[in-house]
DNA sequence: TGTGAAATTTAGCCTGGACAAAAACCATGC
DNA sequence: GCATGGTTTTTGTCCAGGCTAAATTTCACA
């Protein structure tokens, strides 16, 4: 009827799940989210990344035990995991790719910035290599995602610097706004609409007590925000000097 | 430990496998191919079906009793399936995507005619509308992809244009190229350096006997041409005139 | 040092989607 | 009218990756 391998029609020739090889969705999952856990090379406990991918405990260890089994992750039971090197690797990739993806969106696609995590979250596992070195390249190599994160390079790099989030500031203290967490659309939304991008110069005027609001000044006005608001923005805290309001682009 | 929706870390909360709602990725890979294989509403008997997805028959059997359960396909056994009404919606919907990545992916990120089918197979499933809207204007909402394929338009119209094949000419006939598969890598590097673009003018002069090769003559240069790789070509046919090589572009 | 709560792992189950082997069906040729 | 071969479907498995319930380990504190 038709020989085996008639290139008339365009289909789907067995297309594998994601862009590397043969790492499923759910791998590259589990291992972003214990990259992103793991800040300080101490191990995940197995209920930390189970609320960070919103899967049961159960669920967990036993991915954790196949992603052992494939030298990606370290697990000792009981005491949590870590990323393997090659684990580490793999996780710094998707990474990258997630905030390339953010990047190019919001700069080559008008998108919001806060419409831009769902999607990306989707995308990082599609796109192969070679469409995120295109859209990086045609960013210009950009070192920062737009939420100010650091996008680890293409070997694997990542430039950490943790800066304090601004709900741990005492009163008077001038920062500049340095990273905002991506993941919650409302937040960002609500954060775009005050100005409070990277970038962005704030000082602290005073915190209310028992877990309260902080006020700030932001821009000349003044804010209340609530905690849960103030935990999602990192800022570098400054020297203080006279000048006041918004400073330049971060670097 | 950490309040339920910490928005510290940006995780992934569950992320939908497909952009679009709850249709896996091997369904819409289903959809899609009946629908290239029913291109004149005739049912697509399942074993077509296997060998464009390069799936066993009976797991083309089961899939296929489950999208007709969900009303997607309807199956006569033993007799093929066809699309339903909703189905040749969606079917139309990702094929609308896989040619808008296609062309931007072209046209924007500098991606080669051979390149783009692979990348396109898998970001078809993760983008959303969202982003493939904003692809097609960035575009200027091409008609056509890059393979001279019409894009169906946002809301379902496929403009359906049949043309014959390259082998099927007899000698002696001038055409413009219109469409070539997108499907091979192999076969469009190989076009490329013929320069057989969709609007490429071509002359069948011969064809040698017994499913033979064609010889045609390409931008003054007589070329010949294997049967596999011109029946990957549809042309437009043209009434006779002196002229010849290249034409303008196509519509 | 013992003990109970919390965290973790084990065990058993389910679903989607794939496969091979066997059975059922259809279209013929005789 | 029926055998025969090719095409579908059925049947029984498998694997990945979820889940719940039950068992186990750890740890903090008495």
């Amino acid at each position: 009827m038709r020989t085996p391998d008639d290139p008339r029609l365009s289909g789907a020739k067995r297309p594998p799940e994601s862009a590397s090889g043969d790492r499923s969705r759910a791998v590259e999952d589990y291992l972003k989210a214990i990259c992103m856990l793991q800040s300080e090379g101490a191990p995940v406990s197995t209920s930390a990344l189970a609320q960070q991918l919103d899967r049961s405990p159960a669920s967990v260890t036993n991915m954790v035990k196949g992603l052992a089994e494939r030298g990606l992750v370290e697990h000792e039971p009981y005491r949590g995991v870590k990323l393997s090197a090659a684990g580490e690797r793999e996780a710094l990739r998707i990474i990258r790719r997630h905030r390339v993806i953010e990047a190019y969106l919001i700069q080559r696609l008008g998108y919001a910035w806060d419409e831009v995590h769902a999607e990306a979250e989707r995308l990082e596992h599609a796109a192969s290599d070679e469409l995120v070195e295109r859209m990086a390249a045609s960013l210009g190599h950009p070192e920062m995602d737009p939420h100010g994160s650091p996008i680890p390079t293409a070997d694997g790099e990542l430039a950490e610097r943790r800066h304090p989030t601004l709900d741990t500031l005492t009163a008077g203290t001038r920062a500049i706004v340095r990273e905002v967490s991506d993941a919650d659309e409302g937040r960002l939304r609500y954060l775009a609409e005050l100005g409070m991008y990277p970038g962005t110069g704030v000082e602290v005027l005073e915190h209310e007590p028992f877990e309260g609001p902080i006020r700030i000044r932001i821009d000349g006005e003044e804010r209340v925000l609530g905690r849960s608001l103030a935990e999602v923005v990192r800022v570098e805290p400054q020297e203080d000097e006279p000048e006041s309001g918004t400073e330049g682009e971060a670097t």
